[in-house]
DNA sequence: GAAACATGCAACTGCATGGTTGCATATTGT
DNA sequence: ACAATATGCAACCATGCAGTTGCATGTTTC
């Protein structure tokens, strides 16, 4: 499951503000979903399919209607496996380093 | 500080990576970020660029060397304050209402 | 069966962006 | 002072991608 494609799919607002919505009031059709916006019904397909490509969105058939459900496990995925990692070196480290230069440097030159 | 910023810097597996060698060794300079890739040097200056306009890398200058320091907050920002709004609508929910779809439908049509 | 409804598919457009090349600028070292 | 080193800046190119328009397909309803 490639974590570029959760990346890439999050990274615009649109399709972020869809998963809001969809985070309100699961499953939802596509034409509730391509409601209110100021871009056509067919750009939201897109981005729903970017959405389900990366696996952040379920869907399924009923009838005429297709129903979107959120899936927010490639969320979790990123939040465990890549920001953990980030919590290592921490804010004091940036600090510390800044200071180590300043005193290299010497500030009174 | 613009979240949106954030998601689209860390978009760019290249982006990603050089957070990744920052956070095994902070302080590096530019030549050293910039080796051991398949692209020139300008193109991962413009990558640390975005990175730092994301407020993801702050830059300190010696002499004539320009050194990169990961800054986490926005990664964490996202984690806090994204990420856990995704957490309410439990996995449950969603093969709840798949279950709720097909028993709907009914399966033996 | 025909009209209305919900969605899909394809071609096209414009703009953002990742990448390159070429040159300029500033700092270090001899 | 001069050469080498470290980085910046600008122009340019190619590709990706968000968005549109137009039409096709499948489903419900009367």
């Amino acid at each position: 499951m490639s974590m570029d494609a959760v990346f890439k799919a999050l990274a615009d607002p649109s399709r972020r503000q869809l998963l809001d919505r969809l985070r309100d009031r699961n499953g939802q059709t596509l034409n509730e979903l391509a409601n209110g916006w100021d871009m056509t019904r067919q750009a939201v397909t897109k981005h729903l399919a970017i959405l389900e490509a990366a696996n952040l969105v379920a869907t399924e058939w009923r009838g005429r209607e297709k129903l979107h459900y959120l899936n927010p496990v490639p969320i979790h995925d990123i939040a465990d496996r890549w920001i953990a990692q980030f919590r290592r070196p921490h804010l004091d480290a940036l600090a510390d380093l800044k200071r180590d230069l300043e005193s290299e440097n010497g500030d009174e030159t």
